[in-house]
Formats: structure tokens, C-alpha cells, sequence
DNA sequence: TCCACAGATTACATCGTTGTAATGGCATAC
DNA sequence: GTATGCCATTACAACGATGTAATCTGTGGA
């Protein structure tokens, strides 16, 4: 049986809240009671009962960390980063998976984990504002990405603006028939949105017409989704001068299709992602892509959500980070 | 605020234990009350407080699971379908990252979490037995992976015999100068061990004597640091027949140092990985890999988890998971 | 010698939920 | 009319930690 501050106090001869002091460090106590109290700490082998401090304080050390789907590397890349941040700054995350279903988005702002969780990071895939509208009264939250609401501490970057400046890279030498592959039909995304509507801006700038053939839509933002998409594309088009992924996952399935259809990579064809992930400076071609601090923005995320614990009234922050268009061998032909 | 059962209770005019009978369901309450009771929950929006239920109770409805850094695909592919399995059997999962530091590793099992967990999944990277020999007393325990201890529940694969039937597969064709990529330096994994083992006992059935410089080391499991020691080992080694790359994420890194290099796979070297990930797929070439079912090693750690709850006393089990070897672009000169 | 005072320590109550044991109500059987 | 039994409901205590307010200890000054 694990022991309790009562059984450390009775070894100790002190009173339990004197073994609570010791713990905590909070109220002074006495060089002498504390080595003995420490004395018996370390025998007894006591560890802290967390649900019992959580009751009584109204607060667990949890937060909670709620993706659409881990085994994406790009969030899988984003978990570790906040797993460690968090783990740094004295926090345990809670993991939950949101999937493609809105309502576990829902779900998890409303009940918030049933106060086992302090706050919450959410990267949100079909959050609108009418999700978080219904309960004015939100856990401490912060979102991650590209989302329309602007109720909520927010962390992202300026999609428009990196999408319009790899769509410009990827027209240089006069490449005219540039194609997006992530478009969206069923499944709204703010992400997809955002990203292509800084293509559209870029296409304008070049005065090129915008060809809807070219908008390849996606749905499921993995390889596999992006190999489908990809080859029934092709099954029907001719070859487009360059494709603009919209994360790195879908840049590798469409690699891997072009390579099997003997297209040469980047002589034939540019190809260029989105997120930096780990695998995509590694691809066969290496993945050009437009690259953040993923360890910044987990420090960020966390920094909004301590401040927005600290003070639930403050007005919604908004945090966009810098990003960088790293060329690398899927879109430069040196 | 949040409501309590006490404020339902007297929005109700019954008693809070009534209306923990109806939250819970165990308890028969009759039609009437019931009916009432949960209008009253309703109106209310109560929420269970799951830190004062933990703290009754005794069980939080939380397990941790524990990886030694969940940017790995292959981590992050395990974490997703133990997080899945695991929502739907009602269980929260929080995250633990151990990284490379074994003590992290020590601290979790010895510590559980302090009471805010109710069990632990482990992929362990490092440790040993005596790791876990210290503490007799054991919080409820699941192992993943290959180890060395056999007085936990474990799931695994049968990782030798899968290493030796790779490494025969890529020795057909006659091909001899077959090497390894992963073999472990500084640090010990158990992991590295079994499958080098399953290497060596290929090479002795096809009477090739052991190279070891052909063992190249690589103590960091990714696509970097496998660049970095297949670079190294072509700087003053001639091209090998076959790599056998013990992850997927090796194989990656090593498809792209030989590519950079001008070699052709599978022309000039066959290229294998182990664990099927994702992206293993869609690699230029496809990837040759050991594959196996990760959603039923999340399964089966959740049902000997739960099991081992229920009974803390029975002996370890231990289940073997069956594997298929999957050839793909990467060894097949077709 | 006694008092005042600061600092260390303690007793007690409380956080929200739920198991236990006691109570209440109602119907059937004597 | 009273006894018997059953079921629903209740009062109470407990899980473990800690804030609050009260108590204790010892020091220094009058």
C-alpha cells in the first residue's frame, strides 16, 4: 500500500500538515523537523496522491493535448514538442484524438475531461465558431493552426503568406501549370482554405488564370489519400508543371506516384510540401517545404495557455510565428 | 462554477447519493426519481469531478503510456492506436516521453504517476532488470517491444525470427556482403540485440562468416542519424549487397544517402527497414519491411493491462505477435 | 519574573464522490 | 392489526492533501 502524509507524519512525530509543508516548501519549517520529515519521506517512499491535491486544490498539473490523428507525422512532430515543453514546465498531457469527427471537438471544450485537466490545446480540424459559441464558459484553451475563430488564444502561422511564396518559387523558370494537391470537397478545412487562397493571391500576381483541374482535391491528408488523388489526377491530365502539397505527408505520397510512373523528379516536374516534417528532408527527392520552429511554437501554446490559466478575462492573443521556404532537391534543378 | 452532486441533489430534492446511484447506474433507483434526477443533471450540465471520484475510488480511468520519443513514426503509429483502443474502452491516455535517459524510464515505473494513473504501458528503451527489480511492488504493467524481463506482461514479436527471415530473403540471389544498420555502440538496446541476433543466425544457415564491419553502428534511430552513419561507413567501406536498416525510419534516411550517392535501389543494393510505418510505403523506392498488426499490439497491451488490474498477483503473460515480411520496390529487382 | 511577539506547528474543516449501514415506505402474509 | 420482507433512499464517513485559524515554543525586553 502506498503511504500517505499521515504515515510519514506519525514516522516523522510530526502532524500531517507539517509533512504537507515540508512537500510543498511553501510555509517554513524548522532545519531540524525538515530533515527529520525528509527522513521519512524517503523511507516510507512517499509520493503525493495527485487526485487527492487535485480536489483540494481545484487544479491536476493535466493539460490536455487534442489532435485529429497522431499517427500523422506533422502531429505526431508537434506532440513530442509539447509532450517535452510541457513535461519541462511540470505538466502532464492527456492525448486525445479527435479524428475527422467534429463532435469529439466539441466533446472535449465543452466537458473539458471532467476537471481532470487544467486547460487545453487544440488543434483543431473542423472547429467553427458555432462549436465554441454555444458555452461562454471555456476552459483555458489555446488553438493551434489556421482557425476562423478569434474567441481563443491562437498560435499559427501566416498561411496565405507562405502559400503564396512557395507557389511564386515554384513558377520560377516560367512554370506556368502549377497544381494543388489537398484541396478539399467534403471535408471543410480552414488549413486547405487559407493555403489556397495564398496560391490563388500568388497565381494572380503572375497573372496566370486559375485552372480549377488543377486544384486537386483530398481529402485525407495522408500518403496513401495523396496517391489515389494523385493518380486518378493523372489517369485523366496531362503532366502540371509543379504540384504544391499541402502538408509534407501528401508531398511523399505523390513523390512515391510520380516516381512509379517514371516521372523524373525535379526535371519533369516540381514538387514542393508543407510542415517540415523529420521524413521529408530525407524523401528521394528531398522535400522542398516550408519550414517553422515546431519547438517554439509548443513554447508558445504553452506560454498563452499559463497566462490564460493565470487570468480567464484577458482578451484572446494571437501568436503568428515566422516560417521559413527551405529549397531543397523536389524543386530545384541544379 | 461548476455544479456538484450536491446542487443536483437539492435541484431535485433528493439526496447526493441518489444521485450518484443515477450517474452511475449500479444502484436501482426507481422510474420517478430517476426521471427527475436527470433533468436536474441536465439543467445543471453536471460534470462528475474526476479527481474527487479518483480519490474515492481509487481509480482515476487514466493509464500512461510511455515512448521513448513520440516524433518517431513508428512511436507516434503505436500511440495513436493505444490512444484509440484505449478511448474506446473508456480509458484516458497520458503521455510520457523517456527519451534516452533511462532514468525517466525508472522514475515512471516507480512512481506511477503518483495515483493519477491506474496503469502503464511501456515502451522501454534501456531497461533492464534491474530497473525494475528494485521495487517489489509493481504498479500494473504492460511491456512493448523486445525485452530482456520476464516478470512483466509483455507483447512483442518474435523479433529474431524475423530478422533472420530478412535477412534471408535479401540474401537470395546469392547475394553475400549483406550488412546491418542499427547496431547500438553506446547504448544497449534490447531491441538491437534480438534482431542482430536473428542476422547472425541467417548468416550461419547460409554459411557467410560474420563481417564486422558490415554491423555498421547507429545509435540514433532516425532518418538523421542514419544518414549520418551510412555516410560515414561509404566514406571507406565498398557498397554492401543488402542493407538490413532495423527500423523504417533507418531505412529512410538510408534510401536517401544512397540515392544523394548516385547508387540505384535495388539494382546496385537491396534496402530493407522493420515496422511497416506509413510512410514506408510510399518510399521512392518502396520499402521492403517487417510488418505486423499495431492496432492489435494496442489491443492486446489494453486487454493484459486491464487483466493485470483485475488481478495484480497472476504471473506475467507474455504474447507473440504474429509478423509478415513484406517485399516491396526496395529488394525486389523484378 | 513576566509579557509580548515572532515563528513553527497543530487541529480542524474542506474539496466532491461514493461505499456502508441504517432508515424509510409499502405491500404481502399472518 | 401486527409482523415480515423487500426495495428505494438516506446519513455518515472516508479517500488524501492542504488552507485557515488557533496553539505552542522560545526569545528578548521591560
Amino acid at each position: 500500500m502506498r503511504s500517505t502524509v499521515k504515515d510519514v507524519a506519525a514516522r516523522a512525530g510530526v502532524s500531517p500538515k507539517t509533512v504537507s509543508n515540508v512537500v510543498n516548501g511553501l510555509v517554513p519549517v524548522s532545519e531540524r523537523t525538515r530533515v527529520r520529515v525528509e527522513a521519512a519521506l524517503a523511507e516510507l517512499d512517499y509520493v503525493p496522491n495527485l487526485s487527492a491535491r487535485g480536489l483540494r486544490n481545484g487544479r491536476t498539473g493535466v493539460i490536455a493535448l487534442a489532435l485529429p490523428d497522431l499517427g500523422t507525422p506533422y502531429s505526431a512532430e508537434l506532440a513530442h514538442h509539447i509532450v517535452e515543453v510541457a513535461h519541462e514546465q511540470g505538466w502532464s498531457v492527456q492525448l486525445e484524438e479527435t479524428g475527422p469527427d467534429p463532435q469529439r471537438e466539441f466533446d472535449l471544450v465543452s466537458k473539458a475531461r471532467s476537471n481532470l485537466i487544467d486547460g487545453l490545446i487544440l488543434n483543431p480540424v473542423a472547429l467553427d465558431a458555432s462549436a465554441i459559441g454555444v458555452d461562454g464558459n471555456l476552459p483555458p484553451m489555446v488553438m493551434l493552426g489556421e482557425v476562423a475563430q478569434r474567441r481563443v488564444d491562437h498560435v499559427g502561422l501566416d498561411n496565405v503568406a507562405a502559400a503564396r511564396e512557395m507557389t511564386l518559387a515554384l513558377a520560377q523558370g516560367g512554370r506556368r501549370r502549377i497544381a494543388i494537391l489537398g484541396a478539399t470537397k467534403t471535408r471543410r478545412t480552414d488549413t486547405a482554405e487559407v493555403r489556397t487562397r495564398g496560391y490563388h493571391r500568388a497565381l494572380a500576381e503572375l497573372g496566370i488564370d486559375r485552372d480549377p483541374r488543377l486544384e486537386i482535391p483530398c481529402d485525407e491528408w495522408t500518403p496513401r489519400g495523396s496517391a489515389q488523388a494523385l493518380t486518378e489526377f493523372l489517369s485523366s491530365n496531362d503532366l502540371p508543371d509543379a504540384i504544391f502539397c499541402f502538408t509534407d505527408s501528401i508531398a511523399i505520397g505523390a513523390l512515391s506516384v510520380l516516381a512509379a510512373a517514371g516521372h523524373r523528379v525535379p526535371q519533369d516536374i516540381l514538387v514542393a510540401g508543407f510542415d517540415d516534417i523529420d521524413h521529408g528532408q530525407y524523401a528521394v527527392p528531398a522535400l522542398t517545404t516550408i519550414s517553422f520552429d515546431k519547438r517554439a511554437l509548443a513554447e508558445e501554446a504553452l506560454r498563452l495557455l499559463t497566462e490564460r490559466m493565470a487570468d480567464r478575462n484577458r482578451d484572446p492573443v494571437e501568436v503568428t510565428l515566422p516560417y521559413r521556404l527551405i529549397v531543397r532537391g523536389s524543386s530545384s534543378v541544379s
